[in-house]
DNA sequence: CTGAAATTGAAAATCATTTTCAATTATACT
DNA sequence: AGTATAATTGAAAATGATTTTCAATTTCAG
């Protein structure tokens, strides 16, 4: 984690932005949480601690966060802005359950490799890419009793 | 487009749904667009031609046509819902251009086996699933200049 | 035709996100 | 260490898409 706070500070200083006690404080949450986090989610962690950050800092301090690399958003279709660890981490892509909510990171090396040629054929030059499989997850597949509605 | 348009109303009566003028207009608006359409994207079409509809009725239409399987939600990163067709439509996937914004629809059989393969292994049933490649197109690849900036 | 139930649309509510701005703080430079 | 300056903070307001409310209107089964 101290790798990650040094190379935290070092792109603050290298964009002339400054390293302050509200800025570390909210990358160590970050850092420290596992999960996604949503900017709320991370609010209300640190408020529940201790600290008095105010929410407009914490949302702009993710955006920094995204920017250094250290974390990438994402998307459970809900439109909420979630980010994720990156930095030391593979890329890697979800498996969605839709009845828990629970998500499972997963990685298939041939995938892609298939994704890199599909993008190549169509002239496409891919800088990174998504993939999210919704479905129903081993324990919420026995018990399904959807009522259809509408 | 007749074909699609008996099929909402069947799917109206079943669930008790009236079939309104505004419902029919408003399907027609989205079946006879091209491209892939927000709510307001939709509105506005339907405001330029004629009819005075609601905004709120378009919004709640295009859920409806949703739900009968006529369109489903594409997801292109900025927060807006997009609908696209999906009756009579194939799967697909998208490369979205980071530059220009323009998409492309693209299919690949072998990485939908794969995605299959890779749930089944982790005892995930799958319903549906979303790829996304970003990255540049050929044309705005040739012309890239970006500027790095925080 | 008629009544019950659904729909409409304008306006307001919601909710995540983003911006504003005056007060505060970090940092480079004496 | 002191100071100037440029960035940051946080409360509050603004934004913008989405969603709900509710009184008036329309649909449609009987």
């Amino acid at each position: 984690m101290q790798k990650e706070i040094e190379l935290f500070k070092a792109q603050l200083r290298k964009y002339n932005l400054k390293v302050t006690q509200q800025r570390l404080k909210i990358l160590e949450a970050f850092l420290k949480a596992e999960r996604h986090l949503s900017c709320d989610d991370l609010y209300r962690m640190i408020r529940r601690h201790n600290s008095e950050i105010g929410y407009a800092t914490v949302y702009r301090t993710l955006k920094i966060i995204q920017k250094t690399g250290l974390a990438r958003e994402v998307d459970f279709g809900d439109k909420i802005s979630r980010l994720e660890h990156e930095y030391g981490h593979k890329h890697h892509d979800h498996l969605i359950c839709l009845k828990c909510g629970r998500f499972f990171e997963v990685f298939d090396p041939d995938i892609e490799l298939l994704q890199e040629k599909l993008a190549r054929k169509h002239k496409f030059n891919p800088i990174r890419h998504k993939m999210d499989i919704f479905g129903y997850c081993r324990k919420c597949s026995q018990s399904i009793n959807q009522t259809q509605r509408m």
